[in-house]
DNA sequence: GTCTATAACGAGATAGAC
DNA sequence: GTCTATCTCGTTATAGAC
């Protein structure tokens, strides 16, 4: 058994689970995370039900896998642009990061869903999923980050006495160089952001909102205010 | 056939109608939207299937049914905690209606996703839905619009030119007696509010806001300093 | 007229024997 | 890994009860 054919099985292994995933992603368009099921991409593929059972030992699992790649596809796009505008202004590199993410969602609207839409009846995320859901919230911060040490970071009204508590533990677990008050905007501004690009992608602007790329770009731009950028 | 019989036999369809709609109600609660079938409601219901069809026309109706009601319960809920902080100031009235729809949505977490989730596949929501799907926007529009009037409308600053356009296409369609930056801001913020619920109920905020009532109504707080609200 | 029940269609999922 | 028998589904046609 050399090396190379543990290379090929290796690689054709690889092969196989990508186009499991493909395939399900297929039927994440078409029917809806609820209604995927093993045996219709095992059928869609010449394969037999048992056989997908080597490559994900269940369907939440092969769930799982798709919502990693979901949450990794879109952190990769949101850090190229983020990357792409690293000489600019913090304003700048804000939108930029925030017009990624809703391009992305344009792009992947099925799988935008998958992560930001309706929790699945009867699916719970395993701890796995944090990481890669937490690199768009990561670049906010570090846009924020820059800000302050370059004291481009304006200060923010203080806090409630009823917030002050959650405030303090939100800053030192998510970011404890910066103020309380910033990361509560933070946490806000990030929820918000989902909030515009949601409700562009499942419909609500339908009538309401028609020329939606100045509106979003304005929209951020003020969410990038709101955080004490300038 | 007296007016009373004909009371009776109305009156009996309505309860049936209710009936669907609760069991209707409890599995998309169980199982999701996507999963929702006719069937299954009859069966649970002690009735046959195909009796379905004299109260909803096909599945689809049945779902339209469904999300204007939760439309409606929702709006229901915003009108009320409206017309509870009537005397009280602007801020204060917009915080009421934006803390009622948190709380319903707390309440009626499968109504929410049903509403404001992902969209069912297959599935296209007919324009009756629109009237019930304005009652919370138009609360808002009449918070700022009673501010404006009564100058206490901070002015926001000028809109980009690329902008402009569609800010005054919005604003004569949805509130012509309102500044169009005005007009932005508060489909903004609409959407923005929507973003901040949809975090909390699908669980985004697990690990990173846990103290949430404080931190919805400081963010809130300051959606509505956005929207020029003081 | 208003409703419910029976039966069936075509399509698809599923469980288990082989 | 394959095949089959048995489920589900939405929907319709039809017949009969009130």
């Amino acid at each position: 058994m050399s090396s190379t054919a543990q290379g090929a099985r290796a690689r054709a292994r690889m092969e196989v689970t990508a186009a499991i995933k493909d395939e399900a992603r297929r039927q994440l368009a078409a029917e809806g995370a609820a209604k995927l099921s093993l045996r219709a991409v095992a059928r869609e593929l010449g394969m037999v039900s048992s056989a997908l059972y080597r490559y994900f030992p269940s369907r939440d699992d092969l769930l799982t896998a798709l919502i990693i790649d979901a949450y990794d596809s879109l952190g990769e796009s949101a850090e190229a642009a983020h990357a792409d505008a690293a000489d600019a202004g913090p304003v700048q590199r804000w939108t930029a990061v925030a017009e990624a993410v809703r391009a992305w969602g344009l792009r992947h609207p099925h799988e935008y869903a998958l992560i930001y839409g309706s929790p699945v009846p009867g699916y719970t995320a395993p701890d796995t999923t944090v990481p890669p859901a937490s690199r768009v919230g990561l670049l906010f911060i570090g846009i924020v980050r820059d800000a302050h040490q370059g004291s481009g970071l304006s200060e923010l009204p203080p806090l409630s006495g009823e917030l002050r508590p959650e405030a303090e533990r939100m800053a030192a677990d998510l970011a404890p160089d910066l103020p309380p008050a910033t990361v509560v905007a933070l946490a806000g501004a990030w929820a918000q952001l989902f909030g515009l690009v949601g409700f562009e992608l499942f419909g609500q602007f339908h009538r309401v909102v028609e020329d939606r790329e100045p509106f979003f770009r304005h929209a951020v731009t003020r969410l990038a205010q709101g955080v004490g950028l300038e």
